[in-house]
DNA sequence: CCACTACCGATAGTTACACTATCGACCATG
DNA sequence: CATGGTCGATAGTGTAACTATCGGTAGTGG
């Protein structure tokens, strides 16, 4: 497969492709001269995962390589879920002095009894949101804690049920990478939609 | 308060304040001579509001004066929550045609009972995600569809208390756009944390 | 009252990102 | 052997989010 029939049937134009593997994101395709090489599959592949990853998960260019060289190590299982987490963004360290949101996301794991390392992405995560949160006065925001831990446990199982039916280590990595990142936007487009229906059923004036 | 000091309580540059106010981010201070104006702690919030949008939940400038457009707007409140959802990004339109996502999650929403609205957009968001799934042949996502629901339900019921418990229509609606923007956020840290404890009762080895 | 600093709006410049376009050289095919 | 696709390198484009500077004015201490 020429350039011109990878970004025909990729849907990215020939610039671009040239630009991802200056970015290093496409694998070297296999050179039959010093001006033509022979992609396939498995560019067609990648090329649809960069876009997937940019388009609907809103990750830089520059983060996409860092997900995908995580994606590609061979490393233990039960770290591949760690390191897809961090390389991803939004994985801000923690604040560097103890603050409310930390002390308040601590305590909500220790009674849920989940292990978590202290230097789970997540955890700066929702500990800077519930700082915001706070900032802005809207402590009504710890009401909510325990629901939405309940709920990300549910969630949690299904992914890593989801990552247990894959059939090789890579195909794991993958599913975690594309998981992650991926998954994040399904929720919310489903907590959306529960919003709505939740609303309808609150404050309906009109119910059918 | 001037407005070297609205910059120095808010941790915002003056250069940055006045780029808010240009893009109308800002209401306008009390003029107090053509070259004098007078901030008030309504200016701090405001600036605290911005900063959080921006930094903890991802919005662009512009996302932002849109999304604050919509939590001044005095509507109803069963209308509020889908203006703020709108004008959030993500909000992508369907795709054109009928595609697999738009059908799966019209199946599920249906087998759940969920009444939501053909243009909410969350469907859209949730339908995309699943179309990229499936383009990358990763169709292990329709087996954690039921799970992610049932876990979106939770969360959105406890999204719809905490903005009952608020005394004001306007602290409603702030509390609609917050806890839609900065929920997702919290969300996915906690799913990170989540996921973490499962993998390491799936997979541990050395178990503590 | 006058120097000095802070403030004003307007405009121009900067940085980062994600492409996109062009160029000269080279090669594959009809 | 002409033509058109391909190569790497480099330069340019458009957008977003600031950031810096400028001429002019206004309030304040001496």
């Amino acid at each position: 497969m020429k350039i011109s029939e990878l970004s025909e049937c990729s849907g990215v134009s020939i610039a671009s492709i040239k630009f991802y593997q200056r970015e290093e994101l496409l694998p070297e395709p296999e050179r039959t001269s010093p001006n033509q090489a022979q992609y396939d599959t498995q560019h067609v592949d990648r090329l649809r995962l960069i876009r997937a990853l940019v388009d609907v998960g809103g990750l830089s260019v520059a983060t996409v390589r860092t997900v995908l060289a995580a994606a590609e190590s061979d490393i233990p299982m039960d770290w591949a879920m760690g390191v897809a987490q961090r390389a991803i963004p939004g994985s801000v360290e923690l604040p560097a002095t103890t603050t409310r949101g930390v002390s308040e996301i601590d305590t909500i794991t220790e009674t849920l009894g989940w292990k978590v390392s202290p230097d789970n992405p997540g955890r700066g995560m929702a500990a800077r949101v519930i700082d915001s949160y706070v900032q802005l006065d809207h402590e009504e925001i710890l009401s909510v804690l325990p629901e939405y831990s309940r709920a990300a446990m549910i969630v949690a199982a299904a992914d890593l049920a989801s990552v247990g039916l894959q059939p090789s280590r890579m195909r794991m990595s993958e599913t975690v990478v594309v998981g992650t990142v991926l998954g994040d936007s399904l929720f919310a487009g489903l907590r959306r939609m529960a919003q709505e229906d939740e609303a309808r059923r609150r404050y309906a004036q009109v119910q059918s």
